[in-house]
RNA sequence: GCGCCCUUAGCUCAGUUGGAUAGAGCAUCGGUUUUCUAAACCGAGGGUCGUAGGUUCGAAUCCUUCAGGGCGCGCCA
């Protein structure tokens, strides 16, 4: 269902097929060759470059080779009206009115479909990932919305994705976040003042979490943090992870597994990951230059296992081993990547903070090392969110300490401009998120706007007293649009095209910039009535032309699917 | 110092795996409402695509140089 493909295999067919009759020698498997839009100014539904790209190759004038495959084609394409070669030897084309009918058929037909190519990968996405040390912060967020967009963007496209969330509850900072339980229940219970540490935590939440187990627990003395370390872990641990996933749940996010590092210690799964290493020569022993910086207090020179990652392009290659010989961070994230390998996935993806893009080079390079190249792990970074209050910056939070929390935010911002707003910008982009302008009820506000389209649409349809869902009764004759619904048309034709490149480079804010886009076409048209009574839908309580029903019809298919995928609402009524 | 990302209109950003005269929104200026929702629309001005080279029919896009901004550079997680 991709015009571009389809009038792209006309066109290569006919050149093959007429090869001798247009002088080619070379035709080089048609590479490069495209079918796209043209500029708007043209005026024509697509435009391409076969006769530029093989005008080179054979050494003939673009323009003169143009000119000959336009005769041609017009001679033989049923779907085809005019053509026009146009600049270096670009042919624009016309398609007829009929074929522009079926498609629209097509579209209606396949409906909650339109859009979607087939696939059959299977993808793992590992998202989020925030520590269990606290709530989710406003830069998790977005991890978190892109995760699930582009999870579902894959889905749509007719991938299986598996969404997943690797619990970091091993470690010191468990130790330290135990600890910090811990202080608290004593500042409460004895009225011993928290200490200022730079390794604890100091937030409300804290104290949240204290307060509970406190009462859950109201024998205990909390006199011996050693004695009481399992139990505080565990019920701190649990405590946060109930915040996360409520907020994640908030935002719409719901993952399929939750994988968690201590499960990877209790296993022993490193030393299987290791022999696989081994075996393949990524491992050695040896030692590492001290840390830059002046704080080495805590570094010993001492021979440890290493992970080979420089043949990755790294820095350095990484150590497997603390001083104590126990596993490092990155050794128990081996392990885990190696289930992940072994669950047999076409592809693996992780999606990171910007502040983790130092790791990429080697938890890819073990997942090339570990599945002997088979696989490859892909990471996508998400810039910082800036966040903003009637313009201007906007940093502390009273409950989380130190940055703004998930619940700060959606206390005040609904999930449906959350999500939309965090993916109105390219991933690899800083992102200035205001709280007040994403709940403007205005053009600025490219979330309203875009609803605002969709509820339009309905309101027409109700007046008409015709459910949008129902069928359509038309017979197709004198399929003619007038400029607004050819630029309505010539951008659906466009959105299994965002589909594509959205899911191959995984960009899903390619789809908010989309359908925008398309809600500018549709408020221009309805608004163009205002001026020109030629132009309304509605005369005299009745359709004026079934074929603009049509149009928008389909167009409200696209908005449909495109908003389902952003995984944001569509009210029928503001 | 090193690595990754970014630099496009006054501001915030898109830019279809190299295509035609580089596009939106905001801001500025000017217009549209006895109507199917003006919560909207139409028009105008505004650009050496950070710099300097290179690759070719053709570069914002690919390669190299330099400048500016962000993030990271532990045996932490």
């Amino acid at each position: 269902m991709n015009i571009f493909n389809k009038i792209e295999k006309e066109l290569i067919d006919i050149v093959s097929e007429k090869k001798k009759e247009l002088k080619l020698i070379q035709l080089n498997n048609f590479k490069g060759i495209t079918v796209e839009s043209p500029p708007q100014e043209f005026d024509f539904d697509l435009s391409s470059n076969i006769a530029l790209i093989l005008g080179k190759t054979n050494g003939i004038k673009p323009f003169e080779l143009a000119s000959n495959i336009k005769k041609l084609v017009i001679l033989k394409s049923k779907n085809i009206e005019t053509i026009e070669v146009a600049g270096p030897g670009f042919l624009n084309i016309k398609l007829t009115s009929q074929f522009i009918y079926q498609y629209i058929l097509d579209i209606i037909k396949f409906d909650k479909n339109y859009g979607s190519s087939i696939n059959d990968k299977s993808f793992n996405i590992e998202f989020v990932s925030a520590n269990p040390t606290g709530p989710m912060h406003v830069g998790h967020c977005r991890g978190a919305i892109y995760g699930d967009v582009l999870s579902n963007l894959l889905k749509f496209n007719g991938n299986k994705v598996t969404k997943e969330y690797y619990i970091n509850d091993y470690g010191n900072q468990i130790i330290n976040f135990a600890k910090s339980v811990f202080l608290r229940i004593r500042e409460i219970k004895y009225q011993e003042k928290f200490p200022a540490d730079s390794d604890l935590y100091p937030g409300q939440y804290i104290l949240d979490i204290a307060e509970e187990i406190i009462n859950s627990h109201p024998k205990l003395s909390f006199s011996d943090f050693k004695k009481d370390y399992e139990l505080l872990a565990e019920e701190s641990l649990k405590y946060s992870m109930k915040l996360i996933k409520s907020d994640l749940k908030k935002l719409g996010i719901q993952h399929d597994y939750f994988f968690s590092e201590k499960e990877i210690v209790k296993k022993d799964l490193v030393n299987k990951a290791i022999k696989i290493l081994e075996k393949n020569d990524y491992i050695k022993e040896g030692y590492l230059d001290p840390p830059k910086g002046d704080d080495t207090k805590n570094w010993i020179k001492k021979k440890r296992l290493l992970f080979k990652s420089k043949l990755f392009g790294d820095d350095t290659d990484r150590a497997l081993q603390k001083n104590d010989g126990t596993w490092t961070y990155f050794a128990n994230d081996v392990a885990y990547h190696l289930d992940k390998v072994s669950r047999g996935y076409d592809f693996l993806i992780n999606i990171l903070g910007a502040d983790h893009t130092g790791y990429i080079k080697r938890i890819s390079g073990a997942v090339s090392a570990l599945s002997q190249n088979k696989i490859k792990l892909e990471c996508r970074v998400c810039q910082l969110v800036k966040l903003y209050k009637k313009g201007k910056p906007f940093k502390m939070s009273k409950r989380a300490g130190d940055f703004i929390s998930a619940q700060d935010l959606l206390k005040e911002v609904d999930k449906d401009s959350i999500r939309f707003m965090m993916l109105n910008r390219s991933n690899d982009m800083e992102l200035d998120f205001d709280f007040d302008k994403v709940l403007e009820k205005n053009k600025e506000n490219p979330v309203f706007y875009v609803q605002y389209c969709y509820a339009r649409i309905n309101s027409l349809f109700n007046t008409l007293k015709i459910n949008l869902k129902d069928p359509l009764i038309y017979n197709g004759k004198d399929f003619n649009l007038n400029s607004y619904e050819i630029r309505i048309i010539r951008k659906i034709f466009n959105w299994p095209k965002v589909i594509e490149t959205a899911s191959k480079k995984f960009e899903p804010h390619r789809i908010p910039f989309y359908l925008y886009d398309l809600a500018t076409l549709f408020h221009s048209y309805w608004s163009k009535g205002n001026e020109d009574e030629n132009y309304r839908f509605i005369n005299n309580g009745v359709i004026r032309n079934t074929k603009t029903l049509f149009i928008i019809k389909s167009l409200s298919i696209v908005i449909e699917n495109g908003m389902n995928i952003l995984g944001v609402s569509l009210p029928k009524k503001m």
